[in-house]
DNA sequence: TAGTGGTCTAGACCACTGG
DNA sequence: CAGTGGTCTAGACCACTAA
């Protein structure tokens, strides 16, 4: 079971906390074997009897080994190794979905054409839900209609259809229309990016030369439920539109967490 | 300083925990403007007073708030307001480097020339550090060579030009090359998506029609320090690639947090 | 130096899980 | 039911910051 370690020892010098000395000798003992992954590690009273440290010092290694993902907590059960090193992974931060567009703010949407589509495109895997989808196509553009960003063809979820006259009046972007008017909130967006030659009818639209190339950008909304609430399809032409991101590594735990609050 | 509250009521029902509760009273008197965004909270001391419970109480309640993001701790100092509502943000995890990529692992690369450039490319801003950049042209497949993935040209920071040779014969990524025999780690990568046209030489290398669309990815890879440790532009045919991602809506702290442990 | 948050003890009872 | 982690108390001393 590992060499035993009194940290009562070394009064001096390390003026690391007890509880860092024994998360790290946690790690060591995981790392020897002594607790494999998927294991139990030993209840914090007999942890706190072995080290001779409080369940307080012990619960405080055990919740920084947890915030580092090589633990978790089971109330009733134990406490379980999860890994025997702390993952690193990386990470895209994206401060609100209007970032994620990329767009500077304040752009508007030029409605074409309503129609009704019965399940939003073969290549969109929704299940046909029995009801006509509310559709909707136009160009979006910044301030004046001269300035146009892209081609777009919006599906609303027909849960969702009375948002669906409103829509090219105001500015709000449909999904804050949506989270406004039914309390929901956009928990998820996939987005799917592909590159594709402008038709002629769209290049007309967003005043690009035809034959050219286009982003295109296929994006579901995604509500509490895994409900979809919205699916759209935009083209923007390669020479006005490029798409950039940046993940960083970090250092971290599951994407759990949380906190109370509201 | 709002409404006093006695923690101590409610022995019953109110199964939740009182450091939540706490909590909870915290944020309200926040957000009534009783410690507007700046100010420090009372002492941990004063709070337990105050409302009856054990420090470890109060120190429970704000370490939750610190975790949203509404507190921040500083020894000495005191506990700081930060925010009165707690933030969400939209955030993308990626497993590793290859998931970013998204190719299924087990791709090589087919040299094709092996040159040296100035400066990495016009549109790729990075300082003329007055040396050339080792630069690698080929394609990239999958098991055999029919199997071809992209077109991808490679330039690496000078510094590290002793892996060049060896590039092409193992089955390591470049960056975990660098990573291995470097001991840097890469702590972020930057990437621009575009929509381009194949020219008939790249068509030829991944055996795609000419003049059909191709997705374009520009990825910078950046280590400790901010250093550029190696910059690839990569072309796929449009019809074998499309980039998919998922951001999930996420109530969070700062990027900070990391643990113990090694 | 006074006051803050950081660490730590030695208790206690409760909520939850599994057999 | 026994045993786990979750919550909580009433103390204590230390490390740090600012005046």
């Amino acid at each position: 079971m590992a060499s035993e370690l009194d940290l009562e020892e070394l009064p001096f010098e390390a003026k690391e906390p007890r509880y860092l000395m024994l998360a790290r000798e946690i790690v060591r003992e995981i790392r020897s074997g002594a607790y494999p992954v998927g294991a139990l590690l030993p209840a914090e009273s007999e942890l706190s009897a072995r080290f001779g440290v409080s369940r307080f010092t012990v619960r405080e290694a055990i919740r920084k080994l947890t915030e580092a993902g090589l633990l978790s907590r089971h109330q009733g059960v134990g406490t379980r190794v999860e890994a025997a090193e702390s993952q690193a992974r990386y990470v895209q931060y994206i401060g609100s979905i209007e970032d994620f567009w990329q767009y500077v703010a304040d752009t508007r949407l030029h409605v074409l054409k309503r129609t009704k589509t019965r399940t939003p495109l073969a290549n969109v895997d929704l299940p046909d839900l029995g009801e006509d989808w509310p559709t909707i196509e136009g160009y979006r553009y910044r301030k004046t209609l001269a300035n146009r960003i892209c081609w777009t063809r919006i599906f609303i979820n027909p849960f969702y259809s009375d948002i669906v006259p409103e829509i090219g009046s105001g500015t709000d972007p449909i999904y804050v229309m949506i989270e406004k008017r039914y309390k929901e909130k956009i928990t998820e967006v996939q987005q799917q990016i592909s590159a594709v030659i402008l038709s002629p009818e769209i290049a007309k639209h967003v005043k690009a030369k035809p034959g050219t190339t286009g982003l295109q950008t296929l994006r579901r909304y995604i509500g509490s439920n895994n409900r979809v609430l919205e699916v759209t399809i935009s083209i923007h032409p390669s020479d006005r539109f490029r798409y950039d991101q940046k993940i960083r590594l970090e250092y971290v735990r599951g994407p759990a967490a949380a906190g109370a609050t509201g």
